[in-house]
DNA sequence: ATTATCTATAGATCTATAGATAATGC
DNA sequence: ATTATCTATAGATCTATAGATAATGC
């Protein structure tokens, strides 16, 4: 298989490392997370990537189209997680909705501090603003409802005006973004800790 | 004076355009703020600055050094009034901490979000954690100190576990940076209103 | 004479393609 | 024969400097 370490058809690489174990395509992702979360997206070179992923610039295009198609892929990984959740909670209806909200927090940090590039950290990329990544950004809007549709299941969320529950859910959503900024100047904070203390001030500014 | 729209002294430019009121240097970082926030800054050209604001690609070095300080400068520009303020509500020993705390969140949310093009958006660029940014951050962790001192000062602050307190500031100003991430994707949404429903909810997260 | 601008461009990138090469597979 | 990689490079930038130019000031 791919990932066995196995003798290995084609060329071999310029520069021999230890055997990752990940697939080529897999490397050059860990690689664009690692460098566009630290440097940014239009100040990490196709170069930067393929070298840190331990071959040579060109060799990248026979995996990928360019760094367009790593930051769009990378960008999926981040949402999909919590999304599914969110969907599954929402379909839940024996537990309080105050619960379901509180699993959803909790959950949606913990994936977006987790692993070790910050991954969470390319939503602040000026890039996923633009056209071209649209489907990602469509994509987190469907979690962003998920988000309004739990604080409206609340006690203190069903009696809310339209305009006051968008805004409650535009704090909540922002509060678990900004958490990401915290995550990144203070990264030795414990995870699951913070998490929970993060679900814990979202249900307040929910007003449960 | 140099911003009356008499004869100008020097070589007219070559993109006649109605004069906007604003020195050179002015009108260069009116330009940059608008494309660092929204494109990014490693994304933006100096030509790309330098044609907004007016002149030719060449012309900007006469008046900046290059992006570099033009970054810079917006970045202090958007803490330092927020980091008078807060010394000031530090300095108060009359109104009641919570009032205060209050009070800062609302100011820096405003200031934030003022203005045609997001300032606060710039904190979000990777390029901050450069090395060669290090003096705004600094004066950044002076303000989230504030916050952290306006915090403990308060009822419910004053019985905290330092880590508990840590705990607080960081999700309070986690909170006013993630406000930055609503601004900029719901710009239309009044930003009194914002600055109010924020600095209620940042109180929340305090335990007030 | 002084100044603010311009045009032109050298030097340093960076991306994406073309074509060569060094492995395994059969 | 197939494949994964390599080296080399054309073409397209982008930055920052050099030197020219077109105003006003005296």
């Amino acid at each position: 298989m791919g990932t066995s370490s196995g003798r290995r058809v084609g060329r071999p690489r310029a520069a021999q490392r230890p055997d990752s174990g990940l697939e080529p395509r897999a490397e050059l992702l860990v690689a664009a997370a690692e460098l566009f979360t630290t440097r940014g997206y239009a100040a990490t070179t196709t170069r930067a990537v393929a070298e840190r992923a331990g071959m040579r610039q060109a060799s990248m295009y026979h995996y990928v189209s360019g760094k367009e198609e790593l930051l769009a892929e990378l960008l999926e990984s981040t949402v999909t997680p919590s999304l599914s959740y969110a969907r599954e909670l929402l379909a839940d209806d024996v537990t309080p909705a105050e619960e379901r909200l509180r699993a959803l927090c909790r959950a949606d940090v913990e994936l977006l501090c987790a692993g070790p590039h910050n991954l969470g950290a390319l939503y602040l990329l000026p890039e996923v603003h633009e056209e071209r990544f649209a489907g990602f950004r469509a994509v987190r809007a469907e979690l962003k409802d998920a988000y309004r549709q739990l604080i409206a299941a609340t006690a203190a969320g069903g009696v809310l005006a339209k305009g006051e529950l968008e805004l409650r859910t535009d704090l909540v959503f922002g509060l678990i973004e900004g958490v990401i900024l915290i995550h990144r100047s203070e990264p030795e904070r414990r995870i699951d800790e913070f998490a929970r203390a993060t679900a814990d001030a979202a249900l307040r500014i929910a007003g449960v």
